[in-house]
DNA sequence: GCCATGGCTAGTA
DNA sequence: GCCATGGCTAGTA
């Protein structure tokens, strides 16, 4: 969190940052923005700045290095992450070793 | 009350 | 599985 941006401006510009084929998590995005604690604020500024900000959302996974969208939403993030060479073992995980973002 | 989280603990197999 | 967490929403009063 750089100078005077807000939690949510840092959110998006972290978002934005992660590049193809790289992943990272709700946690990893809240603690860079400035607060470890705030997971679930990711998920608030994902699910309402996506489409408008043009935000990878599908590059956010949990941080077991599973997909959390149920129903059509997970199909489409299975995809999207598939066409970017990444894809879940038959535990449902990906490994994050490998290709989580480091900033 | 719900949830696209996350971390920690009991308690099975 | 439990609970701290944070912000939004349906649906009462």
């Amino acid at each position: 969190m750089k100078g005077h941006e807000t939690f949510t401006e840092a959110v998006v510009r972290l978002l934005k940052s992660v590049p193809e084929g790289k992943v990272t998590t709700y946690g990893q995005i809240a603690a860079l923005a400035g607060n470890p604690q705030a997971a679930r604020r990711v998920v608030r500024v994902l699910c309402s700045l996506s489409e408008r900000e043009g935000l990878p959302w599908h590059r956010v996974i949990n941080s077991k290095g599973g997909v959390s969208l149920t129903g059509e939403g997970r199909k489409l993030q299975l995809g999207l992450l598939r066409k970017e060479g990444i894809r879940l073992g038959a535990d449902g995980r990906m490994n994050l070793q490998r290709f989580q973002w480091r900033p």
